[in-house]
DNA sequence: TAGATTGTTAATCGATTAACAATC
DNA sequence: TAGATTGTTAATCGATTAACAATC
């Protein structure tokens, strides 16, 4: 019998990889749009602000995508990320919390854009349940466990209030989401089995306040 | 006269300091609601997944802020903590187009808690300047010198379709803006004197679908 | 061919962790 | 005193960069 541990094999790269790949996808898109068949480490490095070499190591870590001589083809290099970050099919995408955000998240064009549809969403306020909003139904977040079952979705957007984030997030969980992209001001604990992502307003704030006032160098 | 390198002696705390700081700061704040007097690097590093390590290590990169035997004591160090990120004192904040997103913001109260206030919003839709949204002005974009200087305005929230941009951030970077939060999925090009954070919401739902194609562990 | 550019290895750099004397 | 916990130094770990043979 061999050695046991975890997943030593294909090891898992770096958070901070998969954030980069998906601002590559990002500049590809752009630079398709703008007409170019082919791009390159360089440009693309300098597009983002990164070395040459960061782009070509970055990808590295998936396998050969270029040419050498070449470059990269746009196109093709697209297909390999969206592949690698599980977008080249769509995501029926639920949106927990229907406030102000949730609301405006509803309508948001640039879900659709890169491969995430919201099917649903869910409140408990009787006045927002059992309407459509943006095209989608609203239903009582008592449903979610039937209707995400029944549209296969394992992605969910929580846009509660702070104090509710906890309860709501463990109810969306033994409802069989994956994962959660949070909005609320609040680390969630769970089980580790769940992806989480948290966007908190305010922090992003604070990190633009701190750059300002101490007058931080090349961003 | 002494060597003239740009800014060699205290160094800058690496980014991602700054952003564990912001989390520090929310954690204790959950803290002291929750009637705590003092915590220490081990508890603040088991709530949010650090080691107690890192936590005292990224203290340290601003001073001395713990009592040997004791720990922080929460009020203390939530105020130096606020010190540093430069919100002891309130910023006033502008929102910079007002569709679904924009509005959405102008409404949340997140913001406020935190030491931000958004005290005005531009657009150019006619349909929208010259009202009062959530008790918050919107001006004409051609307004915004003439505002942000009145108000003191040094940063500004950016959430405006793509396709504006890159447009719409030179032009309130002309009025005097000294930081961007970006909701816009692109790369601004900016001088490097104006500070930006960018939040591209389909990007954070790429990060969740590779974790969960990927069942990467241990988030 | 000369010029461009890749993928990859080795070198560098920086960040995290472990350990511990000092302190309460 | 014994137990807890800091701030800090040294050790480890991982990520970025530089360099270059291979390729077109």
């Amino acid at each position: 019998m061999s050695n046991s541990r975890p997943r030593p094999p294909s090891d898992t790269p770096p958070k901070a990889v998969i954030h980069r790949l998906s601002l590559y996808l990002r500049e590809l898109q752009h630079l398709i749009r703008d007409g170019s068949e082919t791009t390159s480490s360089t440009q693309l490095g300098r597009l983002l602000g990164l070395t040459d070499a960061q782009v070509r190591k970055d990808l590295a870590h998936f396998g050969q995508f270029g040419y050498p001589g070449i470059g990269y083809r746009c196109g093709e290099l697209v297909q390999e990320i969206k592949c690698i970050l599980g977008t080249n099919q769509a995501w029926p995408v639920a949106i927990v919390g229907m406030g102000h955000l949730g609301q405006a998240l509803v309508g948001y064009r640039g879900f659709e854009q890169q491969g995430f549809q919201v099917t649903v969403a869910f409140d408990i306020d009787p006045d927002k349940t059992g309407r459509t909003m943006h095209g989608v139904e609203v239903h009582h977040l008592s449903a979610i466990e039937r209707v995400a079952r029944e549209q296969s979705i394992r992605l969910a957007i929580l846009a509660v209030p702070a104090a509710a984030a906890q309860e709501v997030a463990e109810v969306i969980i033994a409802a069989g989401i994956e994962g959660v992209l949070n909005f609320a001001p609040v680390t969630l604990t769970l089980p580790e089995t769940v992806h989480r992502v948290g966007v908190d307003l305010a922090m992003e704030l604070e990190q633009l306040s701190f750059a300002v006032v101490n007058r931080t160098q090349k961003s």
